[in-house]
DNA sequence: TCCAGATTATCAGAGCCCTGATATATACGT
DNA sequence: ACGTATATATCAGGGCTCTGATAATCTGGA
């Protein structure tokens, strides 16, 4: 990986021109005796983050990726459909569609049997887009699984998937 | 908790007009076998939505919220600080403080020893914002550490800050 | 048959979040 | 003292995400 190799050692004094100092990820609050939802959302902001930067040659964002990857997955998918297995709402999911179908990753068609729904399917286009960004995600996947221990990993999943469904659904009422 | 006690069984049949079923949050590929990214993906959305929900009667975004937080927490910060506390960047940060400031529950003053940094405060608006906005991210913090076994918490804890430290140190290099 | 409710798609507006670029201010080595 | 590197603040532009609203379509029961 060879990331930080320490070109050179011209930042050996302070990192900051803070007076106070304020701690680093990991550090005081922001460690483990923070609220929950604050370590989750910083965990998630480095994921994130970590994911776009690694999209970011393939010219598609981490959210139309994962759209990508929905439609890819279950078939075509209606923009409702889509809204409910990424847990965004419908006008979200529309617009990411929307951005897609303009970069020819995707195209519309009418659902033969309802003539409300438009179905998106994946283009050639939209094909090696995806086979160039997978193994970008991969790569990330690789260093998050990485960090976790072997025995933490199966009652970690259970634990985001329990999160998702309990906050998630009572939140769907809207 | 009493959450879901189901007060009447008027969505008895299917519960969307797909044709094909779809999982679930927490079903197939949305569950445990999911990728890692996607579960934590998953989650924070939902507990997302559940702190923006929370917050809407306060007037507040849950951003705004948390950049109170810590200028609560912390004493009168820069822009710059607040970024690297929040893990965003610079520019996201001064698009929440202007916000703030213009909402009146910051106020910005230069810095007494930088002519160049601007430190914001609280303000009385901002602290009565902030007294009226905790209780309410307390209850969907409260519900978060119910789904959490006891003997589980400590090693998510390390777990979330070690992700935010290992995958997020290499990104602030930009 | 017809109407009420549910589902879908989409427009409008606002806030968040990013990259890129610009201008100012401080720190440090030569 | 000067110049380079570092920090900071902020403008511009685009994508994501939400709430609210509107219209079309379908389903099921009176």
């Amino acid at each position: 990986m060879s990331r930080k190799e320490a070109k050179s050692p011209r930042k050996t004094a302070q990192e900051h021109p803070v007076k106070r100092a304020l701690p680093r990820a990991g550090e005081g609050k922001r460690g483990v005796d923070g609220h929950l939802a604050y370590l989750l959302r910083q965990a998630h902001a480095a994921v994130r983050q970590a994911l776009e930067k690694a999209l970011a040659e393939t010219g598609i964002t981490h959210p139309q990726f994962v759209v990508l990857t929905l439609v890819r997955a279950y078939g075509d998918l209606s923009g409702a459909e889509i809204a409910r297995l990424a847990v965004i709402t419908p006008q979200t999911a529309n617009t990411i569609t929307t951005n897609l179908v303009r970069l020819g990753a995707l195209a519309r068609h009418p659902d033969p049997s309802h003539g409300k729904v438009l179905r998106l399917s994946l283009t050639e286009t939209g094909r090696n887009l995806l086979a160039r960004a997978r193994p970008r995600t991969e790569a990330v996947e690789r260093d998050l699984a990485a960090t976790l221990p072997a025995e933490f990993e199966a009652p970690l999943r259970q634990w985001l998937v329990r999160v998702a469904t309990d906050l998630g659904d009572p939140s769907r009422d809207r």
